[in-house]
DNA sequence: GTAACTACTTACCATTGGGTAACTACTATA
DNA sequence: TATAGTAGTTACCCAATGGTAAGTAGTTAC
């Protein structure tokens, strides 16, 4: 095995990790409003306008065990809900530009709009 | 609406045309090996050595109708069909850099492997 | 006391994504 | 004649993904 195919492996590898994390619909929208501030439930759901309640609760649960975004409950009446992105999280920032970026070459170039 | 949730929709809407492309267990993995130049039906399934040749068919099928990959078919003895990237497949390589940068990083931090 | 707002949870259902295994069709080689 | 290599296709199945609708629990405003 060469180096070439040796690296083409090892990055193939990495690229599984990541894609499991930031895997489905929801997860990147989700890191992606949280970059914009801290916002509680209801807003990530006024913003990411088609998302169940039943799916951002579960997809923020599942950023808050991979140690992307924390929830903090502030307990005053009525009850507040704040997520925030962790370092991690923040660390997402150049990636999301990237598909952005990308996102935006794509519709140009195949959407035509 | 104020600038800043203005910004925060238009992003949303680009990442999710973005995502609907890349999304999937295999799409990124596939143009990932493609990098590293062009490769057969046969060294595809090799490189990634978990994919079917049912979902690499499929995936292979969808990302040459989202114009990042071509494929050439040449008419030898036995036939060869040879996949490349398309302008548009190489201008993915950004983002696929970025990718491989964050899942590192995540690697380390929350795999701790 | 009732409606509305906070942040969810639960039950149920349909679709899709992806896996396995076998099969096709053609050519070259032993 | 049989095996292996080219590049897939097809049928069948299961589990995960995601959608809908309704319910929960507490507080506040009318």
């Amino acid at each position: 095995m060469n180096q070439k195919t040796h690296s083409c492996q090892q990055k193939l590898r990495i690229s599984r990790d990541a894609l499991e994390v930031i895997q489905g619909k929801w997860r990147l929208p989700i890191v992606l409003a949280l970059t914009f501030g801290n916002k509680r439930f209801g807003e990530l759901q006024r913003d990411i306008s088609d998302i169940s309640p039943k799916m951002l609760s579960q997809e923020l649960k599942a950023l808050e065990e991979n140690k992307i975004i924390t929830r903090t409950l502030y307990d005053s009446m009525p009850v507040v809900v704040e997520y925030s992105l962790t370092p991690l999280g923040h660390s997402m920032k150049k990636l999301l530009d990237e598909i952005l970026i990308w996102g935006a070459h794509f519709r140009k170039e195949v959407l035509k709009s």
